[in-house]
DNA sequence: ATCCAGGCTGAGG
DNA sequence: CCTCAGCATGGA
């Protein structure tokens, strides 16, 4: 076992012991887990939430289809990027017009496959694909963000560059299952907005002693 | 006013 | 393979 491989499920216990279990994505519908986790790219979950909004409830992929562009931009303003963004929400629901709309269809996939054609959507790289594999569709995939980067190279790991070889190191660490990943990443985030914001806040931080225990001690 | 948030793409080294 | 400008709003 090796001594990254210890120290990243040191640090997840440690979250884990401190915040407990909750539910993290704010929403349960599949289609709205997809198009958020477009939203919400480089973009706080308030903004992304009010683009939502502005989509109706319940949300239903034909209206997106049936919106045009510039119409589709103007709705999601709040987000930020909205012509991107715009673009992405249309790709991944032409992408998942191919399934009639059915997250059964998606299910029904193999997780390895079913990545890769995420990644071939326009807008949907490593991050987003993760995000919907495991909060959307329910497959076991590790989601690494920033905040994952910077919790991690705080607590001293020597952390991959590319998110692939970060992520494969961290599902070799914890065991894959899905609601343990979706739990997870949430408390990255969570605990990330608490104590690893570019400034951190060491004080109170509940990875003080995994800091202090680590070899470098990077928190800065 | 400046900084930053739950990234991705495409161009250029 | 890698780096990096560009994309844009709203809140602290």
């Amino acid at each position: 076992m090796s001594e990254a491989i210890t120290l990243i499920q040191q640090v997840f216990e440690s979250l884990e012991r401190h915040y407990g279990y909750y539910q993290w994505w704010p929403c349960d519908d599949h289609y709205e887990i997809m198009l958020g986790a477009i939203l919400v790219q480089n973009t706080n979950w308030r903004n992304a939430e009010q683009a939502l909004l502005n989509l109706g409830k319940p949300l239903d992929p034909k209206l997106i289809a049936s919106l045009s562009l510039e119409e589709l931009a103007q709705a999601i303003r709040s987000s930020g990027y909205y012509n991107q963004k715009a673009k992405r929400l249309k790709a991944l629901t032409e992408w998942f017009a191919g399934f009639e709309y059915r997250i059964d269809a998606l299910r029904a996939m193999e997780q390895a496959e079913l990545r890769k054609q995420l990644l071939a959507i326009n807008g949907i790289g490593g991050e987003t694909a993760d995000v919907i594999l495991v909060y959307a569709v329910g497959k076991p995939s590790f989601v690494i963000d920033a905040y994952a980067r910077r919790i991690f190279e705080r607590v001293g790991l020597d952390v991959p560059k590319s998110y692939e070889a970060f992520r494969g190191l961290v599902e070799q660490a914890i065991t894959p299952d899905t609601q343990r990943y979706a739990h997870y990443h949430g408390l990255m985030v969570d605990h990330g907005q608490q104590f690893c914001n570019p400034t951190p806040k060491c004080d109170a931080c509940p990875l003080n002693r995994l800091c202090a225990l680590g070899r470098t001690n990077t928190c800065k």
